[in-house]
DNA sequence: GAAAACTACTTGACTCCAGCAAGTAATATC
DNA sequence: GATATTACTTGCTGGAGTCAAGTAGTTTTC
């Protein structure tokens, strides 16, 4: 099914479950319009009637009503500005503030009425997916993600993502996730600090992506292992952002030169490889995983 | 945060993002409510209007407006029922359906045009948390979960979660990753399928929680471990049947004894091994993981 | 088996949310 | 300093949605 399709679903179901669509906001004497005028009044950032409109995409004409509707009950303050006489300053009175604490206190008690039947531990796996959602409908940008060190759970993520990725696009068997399984395990028992790292680029708590630099057994070449990108955090640059910190770090800490192995069918990997000054060093046909592969060989001076 | 203010932000952000409050759907002459009349009638459960008014939580004397409406626009016919002379059929001509087409594809093309900014893996990243997030918001019930066994990302699910888990409740260090880790690359690589065998408890695409049976060393002998169980996934029963599950198979494998060792501070895992009949052989200090524990053997007949 | 109670739906009367368009007054632009 | 633009207000209006009283058919009760 279509994602678009998906989403849709989604908001039918969660409208009619979290009672979105209530038109009077609890009884209250207000309308959903006005309650959002109020909401929107309180944070305070001290926005005109006319970006408010724009901002609540409401008519003006009706929000100059609610807003006198609101002064006539005190809840409202409209002082003319002092840097333009055509405008007036809303500034909410403790009164205002009031009612609509009142309200924000309904509307959390209904909706906590709502999700009483459920578990509690199943109100934060809900609010994390939710928020989950939200970050995933917010174009991801690459100064918002960090690159650190390996952190507890990451090996684990690792292991999953690798074995789940090329399971389902290059149809990988189930020996691989063993053998991710058991790189990681040494990695993290008897890592050489000094010479070896994992990079984790993560964007808050989700994990995007890893680039390790490890020893490769010949003394003064470094080995670049488990570059992995998930698919909706390509195309930002990401990807050269890792494998810049893995070249970096390979070059302080003495390696000479810097080699890895992937499989042909690896077209953005090998892109990045190729443009990072990378030279394919060897290529032959092998069955791994189940699968005929072309694995490769690259190499680089650093 | 407390989930419900989380669950209220979303709200907030979503709405205005996905546009859900905009009252006349798309510009078309319908108002959001028939919309949604309109819609309910498609699925023609061949519910009387008094049900679709409870169902919409609509006014009846608005409903029966709104359908007819819809008759006298030829999107609905309305013929008074075999079984019961004050109802009305209700059935959707095929211009209704056109009708109902039409404003579907525009929504969907409205939200398409909204999301067409992201890059295409985002909006099924989306699509996926919004659906883990519904699922989270309906009650998990015992039997839509199955028992399996272990498939690609499994360990590696059970590695991080493993990870994450001690890490966040028990304050376990770095150093538990690993063992966890070198565990389940033991088993993936040279477990005896006839005697060993892992349970995944799966709702689904996700996972709940896990149990395994392997070999202790001791002939006759089966050792317990990895015994999981996601938080929101307990209090169902859910612990008990992945036990039941375990002993059962050790039981049919031909082993004539069961053990495992925990920490005492697993209240609930150990509940349900006493439960079970297993009964505790040994209990000794110990530092592990970097924290003071109490080791607790168990061990059951079978 | 007839009155009473109830159900399914309709209709009239009303409220008020909200959109449109035409104002007024202050500011910006040239 | 004339013209255009901006910020806001107000009159008018449609129609979405509510409330209550109706009509007609069905079930219950004794």
């Amino acid at each position: 099914m279509d994602p678009i399709d998906r989403i849709r679903a989604f908001n039918r179901q969660y409208t009619q479950l979290i009672g979105l669509l209530s038109r009077t906001y609890l009884g209250s004497a207000l309308s959903l319009s006005e309650t959002r005028v109020l909401y929107e009044l309180s944070l305070g950032s001290g926005q005109p009637a006319r970006t408010l409109a724009r901002m609540l995409d409401l008519d003006e004409g009706y929000l100059s009503r609610v807003l006198k509707g609101f002064e006539a009950r005190g809840w409202l303050i409209r002082a003319p500005a002092a840097s333009d006489a055509r405008r007036r300053d809303l500034a909410l009175t403790a009164e205002g503030r009031a009612v609509l604490a009142d309200l924000e206190r309904r509307a959390r008690d209904d909706l906590a009425a709502r999700l009483a039947p459920l578990p509690a531990p199943a109100h934060a796996a809900a609010a994390d997916a939710l928020e989950t959602a939200l970050s995933r409908l917010t174009p991801l940008s690459a100064d918002a993600v960090n690159l650190r060190d390996i952190a507890p759970g990451d090996a684990g993520w690792l292991i999953q993502r690798h074995a789940e990725y090329y399971s389902e696009n290059y149809g990988f068997d189930a020996s691989f996730e063993p053998l991710v399984a058991q790189i990681l395990t040494d990695f993290l028992n008897v890592r050489d600090r000094a010479t070896e790292r994992a990079f984790i680029a993560a964007d808050g708590a989700r994990r995007l992506g890893s680039i390790f630099c490890v020893q490769s057994g010949t003394p003064g070449v470094a080995k670049l292992r488990l570059f992995f990108l998930e698919p909706d955090a390509r195309g930002i640059g990401l990807g050269q952002r890792l494998l810049d910190a893995c070249l970096g770090f390979a070059r302080g800490a003495g390696y000479r030169q810097m080699t890895l192995w992937t499989h042909e069918s690896h077209r953005a990997a090998c892109a990045i490889y190729a443009k990072a000054g990378f030279t394919l060093t060897a290529s032959k046909p092998v069955h791994s995983f189940g699968q005929d592969l072309v694995e490769q060989s690259f190499e680089i001076a650093l």
